[in-house]
DNA sequence: GCCAACGTTGGC
DNA sequence: GCCAACGTTGGC
């Protein structure tokens, strides 16, 4: 069964156009709980939105497509990295993530005010008040309407 | 730039 | 186990 979810980037740091670019990308440096437990249920066909954060304005501006999952984020054994982990050892690896692939840029993006206007906070964590998750499940139902509307 | 909301850390 | 202090996220 495919699942959906959405994944929040920074554009200045890695936005779609980079992803359209390369093809596909290890999506690392991760390091919340509950995000990563998101991550490690993920499954090879899944459907993620790639949504723009901290810009103006924020929203979901494509879609990639899971293409290996529990996949070990190198990054936590690189005391280069900023997401370096001196308390993960190799032996068991703290910090799992995916490899997405690229599928489409919206021809629109569905900008936050568009998403508050179309759900309610129930139907869709991004918008739940407070929320700061960088990775969340996205209802089949939502998924939907999402794909939808970004159609037209 | 501001700040609310949240997660994490560490003293006790 | 509690909770204050702190750092980060991310919309506005």
């Amino acid at each position: 069964m495919t699942n959906y979810w959405l994944m929040k980037s920074e554009p200045n740091v890695y936005s779609i156009t980079d992803l359209k670019k390369e093809g596909k990308t290890i999506w690392d440096g991760v390091r919340n709980y509950q995000a990563r437990n998101f991550l490690r249920q993920m499954q090879p066909g899944d459907l993620c939105f790639f949504y723009h954060s901290n810009v103006t304005p924020p929203g979901i501006v494509g879609l990639m497509q899971v293409v290996e999952s529990d996949v070990i984020d190198p990054t936590q054994f690189d005391s280069q990295s900023p997401y370096y982990d001196a308390q993960s050892c190799l032996e068991s690896p703290r910090w799992q993530t995916v490899i997405v692939e690229f599928v489409k840029v919206f021809p629109e993006m569905i900008s936050l005010t568009t998403l508050k206007q179309m759900f309610h906070q129930e139907e869709l964590l991004l918008i739940r008040r407070g929320n700061r998750l960088s990775v969340m499940p996205v209802a089949k139902k939502v998924a939907d309407q999402i794909l939808q509307i970004a159609q037209q």
